[in-house]
DNA sequence: CAAAAATATTTTATCATTGAAATATTACTT
DNA sequence: AAGTAATATTTCAATGATAAAATATTTTTG
């Protein structure tokens, strides 16, 4: 009945899976992130946290899998909340440097407050070695679909 | 330095792994697919393929965890197109009935044959076990997610 | 060194989604 | 049977993303 092959089908199922999860944990921390910042920007917020250096909007942009216009809007955003610094590459004038401020820092602190019971509500639910396993599987899978567009 | 807890992190990073798949495979998918059909089309019509079963529009945007209003969206692009069949619940009013056409199935038919290239590249780039362990663990991590929202 | 190509950012039009309100119908309650 | 609540669908305004074009700057190349 079926004049696809059993391993294409899979593999839809397997996306679609994944379109369904983005979808459910997008919405829930959407909703409860604070009104002032949506999940892109604090992604960006976020990624600071991690390490604080300098990046231009273009890294940002391929960072998160994101167009480059979809970043210009993010970044302006949260330039106008001021939770960014913005300045330009003295060396090559076509870039801009961001890095987070300490307003930035904060406002991302108070989001992973108010999403923290979100986020336990889903540790507590799935058993560690899903998760265990999860992260790494997802890692290779990516590449698959990633790399070639190097 | 970080004073939210490790857990908490990592599943951040888990759910920040998904979406950027997500978002891979969409945008990869998207521009693969006939023109006249994007990702949210194709999988109305994909759906009752494996199921030719007739459907509500609630239980479809349930299906797909989209809202109401972005079912309506699809099935009004797919009734124009002639890709579906809908007609009224004869037992209650408020109810439609959806069901695909035989140009639906083609239609299907000849989008998965533009996207299987992608997803046959996928495919060989993805060792066997790690699509084997995927599957289970993305369902499990989903039901953590949704069922709290009974 | 001038012209062409490459790179970085912004702008623009378009599109799909969301949440909430509007509409219509059916089920429940008393 | 009337009134209220629940259910199903559609409409609407707002939002955030995309692709492609526009702008500006730097690098390459002939």
């Amino acid at each position: 009945m079926l004049q696809f092959n059993n391993k294409d089908m899979n593999l839809l199922i397997l996306l679609s899976e994944i379109a369904t999860i983005e979808q459910l944990a997008r919405n829930k921390l959407d909703n409860a992130l604070p009104k002032d910042l949506n999940i892109s920007s604090f992604s960006v917020l976020n990624h600071f946290s991690g390490s604080r250096a300098e990046k231009t909007p273009l890294q940002l942009a391929r960072s998160f899998h994101v167009t480059k216009g979809a970043m210009t809007n993010t970044l302006n955003k949260l330039e106008k909340q001021g939770y960014i610094h913005v300045r330009p590459d003295w060396n090559d004038a076509r870039k801009k440097c961001i890095s987070i401020s300490q307003s930035g820092i904060d406002a991302r602190n108070n989001a992973m407050k108010s999403i923290k019971p979100i986020l336990d509500e889903i540790i507590q639910k799935t058993d560690h070695m899903t998760k265990k396993s999860l992260l790494g599987d997802l890692r290779n899978f990516r590449e698959a679909i990633e790399n070639d567009k190097v």
